[in-house]
DNA sequence: TTGTATGCGTTATCAC
DNA sequence: GTGATAACGCATACAA
């Protein structure tokens, strides 16, 4: 044992702590020479299906383990072309309003010996500059729940980064996606709704540079079309829960009274809803006036909102998210595929929905 | 311009974009052969206070832009011992409850050009397996939001991975810690709820294994036994909120009757006491009961709870935890330092206060 | 300022 | 099964 080897072990509250030592790094020829082989057989010995003897195996992993060696990641990538990093590019009000898909995706992923790095980005207008710091860091593929253009989308393929876009499409262009048919989820709850006798709508629109959003209302007004109803007092909303109270209250201007039936873009725009129906304007939900939302977030089964709602269905749409992404770095080819998962409705108590078809 | 450089650009829609092309990475060597420099020089335009000419910056940036040139991240770390990445390591549960944390922490991260990995786990008896994930990836430091052990921690130093604790204290022994004074919280709320003449508590306690709930809950015990007041009746909680539902049901099955007030681990549970106490008990907040929790989360604030609670400086904190963590990874020595946060008392509607002092 | 040469710590390809 | 040896793509010391 040589006087350039680190130390095996430490006190601990050691006045060493105190400064960080410059040690060395431990390699594998470290562990190569305390186990009496050669390099190669160390970077055998940490490859899952490598050939290694029994005893081989044993001393290197004894020495591994006395000098608390790991395989430096960034070697290993630099050769082997897989950092085992995937990015997530995701809006920051998105992982406040909606943890759950985040904490699902960071969960499968991890399940399959990836992490995730996060990329949040404020507003999709700075979706640019976060591209930038994508490229910059060493990931095999990303997650992208955002709205990308042609040209962004383009820039993925020219670096050779497989993406999967999560509750995305990609306007007049194939890519790999996950999504969640929120035009036909927003079918089905007009027409549970309407099943019920509800005649005058209003909607409480998600913010406009949102697809999920556009979807949603688009089924709405569709269905509703289709139903010869009138169509929705539309407010805008941007998908918090003030957004809610101010939409209610918009509505209440606009009409002089309120709709049979309000749908709400998101559920915590619905709880910010049914917050002012109940407080500002004494309605009774849903009584006087139906609510509803869309994703199925985990305070909308609170008891004191008991939310109707759509749920996402995030572990499965996780799962087929991280086996698709995996797959394409995996195979390295592509041939586009949009997995359509449909939402599930939850029959809270803030609506009263007519009979499932 | 050889044949074997990858193609400037590509047609969107391009056949070829279905089978991805298993086309070289554009290197540092490309950039120089078309801006007719060396290596060098194209490395040292892509670092900030490099010695190079205004005209070869402009040429071999050109020649790098036509190429989507961008330094590979792992070749770079590997020279550097820098990848400009940082763990996360965290409790599922916490992102779900309170995102804002993960959430604030990569934004203050992100302005600092660094990027957060997530290591999340689902129950802290499994953080020895997380840890072992994070050996295994090229990060500068971490922040942990989890109960470390004092092995753990030694392993952190012994790997030469700074570490800033958040929230948490290492037993017997100094770390870099970023924590919200929980004690001083829980006394500061057991003294304004005296001053307003509440004299029998409860409590939800949190989990068992979490250091939080057991200093709030000192701080609460402390400060009733200081006020010759009695002991609260105490309930075990897990965070969630059917924990304050069944907290609230339990205090009420041990004493008969509801106590004046209920102090409750944190937000989640406390909104699930108030609907408990409201739907099952029939009970007026505050009137009849007050109640607070910990944290300040978004939903405390919703207009059907308006929550009063401590909040938790989560964007001061997060800027102090991005600071100090990265001064460790810069400095490399380590002066064990802990920067303690007050909670503040937002004074919401579900408790009668007395005067703060 | 610029180019040459070297090394970072692995994995992969060979002979043996 | 094992050990030399050659990449991987960059940053940097040093010479020019």
């Amino acid at each position: 044992m040589t006087s350039s080897l680190p130390p095996v072990s430490d006190t601990i509250g050691d006045i060493q702590s105190l400064i960080r030592r410059p040690t060395r790094r431990v390699t594998s020829y470290d562990v190569a020479s305390r186990a009496g082989v050669s390099q190669s057989a160390v970077s055998r010995c940490f490859k899952p299906g490598a050939s290694v003897s029994k005893e081989t195996y044993a001393r290197v992993m004894k020495a591994a383990q006395e000098l608390d060696y790991t395989p430096n990641a960034a070697a290993r990538s630099l050769i082997t072309r897989r950092s085992n990093l995937v990015g997530v590019v995701v809006n920051e009000l998105a992982i406040l309003h909606y943890p759950d898909i985040l904490t699902e995706l960071t969960r499968q992923f991890a399940e399959r010996g990836v992490r995730v790095v996060l990329f949040s980005f404020p507003r999709e207008n700075e979706l640019d500059r976060t591209l930038a710091e994508v490229w910059q860091h060493p990931i095999d593929g990303a997650v992208v729940a955002a709205r990308l253009s042609a040209v962004q989308a383009a820039e993925f393929d020219r670096r050779c980064v497989p993406f999967v876009l999560f509750n995305r499409h990609l306007r007049d262009q194939q890519a790999n996606a996950i999504v969640c048919d929120q035009y036909e989820a927003a079918r089905t709850m007009v027409s549970r709704l309407a099943g019920a006798g509800h005649k005058r709508f209003g909607l409480i629109d998600g913010p406009a540079d949102s697809s999920i959003a556009q979807e949603r209302r688009r089924g709405i007004t569709d269905r509703l079309r289709e139903l010869a109803l009138p169509a929705p007092v539309v407010v805008a909303g941007e998908y918090d829960y003030a957004s809610g109270g101010r939409g209610m209250r918009a509505i209440m201007d606009q009409s002089g009274t309120a709709p049979d039936a309000i749908i709400c873009g998101n559920d915590v725009m619905a709880i910010g809803c049914i917050d002012s129906a109940r407080h500002d304007f004494r309605l009774d939900i849903p009584g006087q006036l139906s609510i509803t939302g869309f994703d199925g977030i985990a305070s909308a089964g609170w008891l004191s909102y008991q939310l109707t709602t759509l749920r996402q269905p995030v572990q499965p749409m996780a799962v087929a998210t991280a086996d698709m992404l995996l797959g394409l770095i995996r195979s390295n080819t592509s041939y586009p595929e949009r997995r359509v998962f449909s939402a599930v409705v939850v029959e809270g108590g803030t609506a009263r929905l007519g009979p499932a078809v």
